[in-house]
RNA sequence: GGAGGGGUUCCCGAGUGGCCAAAGGGAUCAGACUGUAAAUCUGACGCGCGAGCUUCGGUGGUUCGAAUCCACCCCCCUCCA
């Protein structure tokens, strides 16, 4: 990717929403390397992947010899950003945000490159913010706002106007925190493009304002579309919750499964946003899959690249390898030292006691996470969903889970391969 | 401080003494169909294998019986001061 090329290629992959300067901003950026930068708050001890592009977006820029500025919130994730939140939120604790801070850092950091001509950078706003004393605040930073564009913003309108909802000072204030952010980067590393979601043009533009007040300088902003799926249905959730980037809540394979089942409506959107994979090279993609019948190629192409960037190759092969032996239909050949990894790589997986076992079988898959209740599993039952080592278990067999796990229909002595449904797998290892 | 409106099961939102575990929609899960898609149709959707148990901001009352009535308290919103 060449410095020229950068504008054209957001634009290309969609991920243009705004910018400050739509005549001149593909000029202003080829002009020279800038200093970009995008913040992320801590609002638990983990990004999910609903960060990842803006995250990906600066490694764009730095690719195109821009420096990245990753700048985590250890301030402003202890006010709480209301930008379009339908309700107040309540704040945390100093030391959780502080512990988060450390998290994020991390995480973020194995995105960018530290080192060579754009080297990326870290900062923290709460390095600039947590000395200042309220009066200079106010006096310094404050004064520069008026409360009057403030109230007009889009992004804290519903919370002023609905019925129902409110701000407090805090929230309201959070704005002001953010610009002095741009303004101070601004100062310390004459940073001067923000980017960001799209629902941070607030902040952006107030940011912006203030840098020109404060430091006399012109900077711009530039913010991403906010990731949607075609059927309306809230992207980065599934009814286990979050998909998170860390592995630790959110398994390699269950990362890889969750881009793996993207709506055809949506992959090749994704593939523009959330890889380094050329526009080009993705509509060839598009076209190859229209052409042939069946079933698509990108999905596996998203899921592959998009683990690998989070996950590393590691990951990637964890993933997969459990993905082709829970898919591919032949478990069956499944050795005792497959299995073994199986359970390293992340398949869910749990260890019972045979005489530890209990009463039921609603109870056991409960309790192994296949179902949020013993209902649920019920129902399952009652449609032959639930197998065992390929063996489909009706309701009758509820009362007596220890016919199903017993030791004649083990694989390998004491593994039970167990199925809920087509996706929900646990490997169950019976001592 | 005053006046008014409101807090219902994940979300939105009905429900004003029994027919209410609580309408409807969304989300979610499962089945059929498929490609581990989408759309569509079907079922489930507080917890429990079950008898049954626990919910409608909180506490305490009235009543045979309360989400619904009364008292006090907490929280939110609007307007006034």
């Amino acid at each position: 990717m060449t410095q020229m090329g950068l504008f054209t290629d957001l634009k290309a992959r969609g991920l243009v929403f705004q910018t400050t300067n739509d005549e001149h901003f593909d000029a202003w950026l080829s002009e020279k390397p800038r200093t970009v930068y995008c913040g992320f708050d801590p609002t638990a001890d983990s990004l999910h992947i609903g960060s990842l592009v803006p995250l990906l977006t600066l490694k764009r820029f730095q690719h195109a010899g821009h420096t990245p500025i990753a700048l985590v919130g250890g301030a402003t994730g202890l006010i709480g950003d209301p930008s379009f939140k339908a309700q107040e939120r309540s704040l945390n604790t100093p030391d959780v945000v502080a512990g988060w801070v450390e998290r994020l850092r991390q995480q973020m950091s194995q995105f960018l490159s530290f080192d060579g001509e754009a080297a990326a950078l870290m900062a923290n706003n709460l390095d600039w913010t947590a000395d200042v004393d309220v009066l200079t605040f106010l006096r310094d930073v404050g004064k520069h706002f008026s409360i009057n564009s403030m109230i007009a913003k889009e992004s804290v309108k519903q919370r002023i106007e609905r019925e129902g909802s409110g701000i407090s000072f805090t929230e309201f204030t959070y704005m002001i925190l953010q610009s002095f952010d741009f303004a101070e980067l601004n100062k310390r590393f004459g940073c001067e493009l923000q980017i960001g979601g799209s629902d941070q043009w607030g902040n952006i533009t107030g940011g912006i304002d203030l840098t020109r007040r404060m430091n006399g300088n012109q900077v711009q902003g530039l913010t991403l579309p906010l990731v949607t799926k075609a059927d309306g249905t809230k992207f980065g959730k599934t009814e286990s919750g979050t998909i998170w980037l860390d592995a630790a809540k959110t398994s390699p394979y269950a990362f890889y499964q969750f881009w793996l089942s993207t709506a055809d409506a949506d992959v090749y959107t994704f593939l523009k946003y959330f890889t380094f994979i050329s526009v080009s090279d993705i509509d060839s993609l598009e076209r190859a899959d229209a052409e042939r019948d069946g079933r698509p190629e990108a999905q596996r192409v998203l899921a592959r690249e998009v683990t690998r960037l989070v996950h590393g190759d590691e990951g990637l092969e964890a993933a997969e390898r459990i993905t082709a032996a829970m898919f591919s239909g032949d478990e069956a050949s499944l050795s005792a030292s497959d299995l073994a990894q199986l359970s390293l790589d992340g398949l869910p997986s749990s260890t019972v006691a045979r005489e530890a076992m209990p009463e039921t079988l609603t109870q056991l898959l409960t309790d192994a996470g296949l179902a949020a209740s013993g209902k649920q599993v019920k129902d399952a039952l009652g449609r032959s969903a639930v197998s065992i080592n390929g063996v489909a278990i009706s309701a009758e067999n509820n009362a007596d889970p220890s016919a199903c796990f017993a030791p004649a229909r083990a694989m390998h002595g004491h593994y039970f391969i167990t199925r809920l449904g087509k996706k929900k797998v646990h490997l169950f290892v019976v001592a």
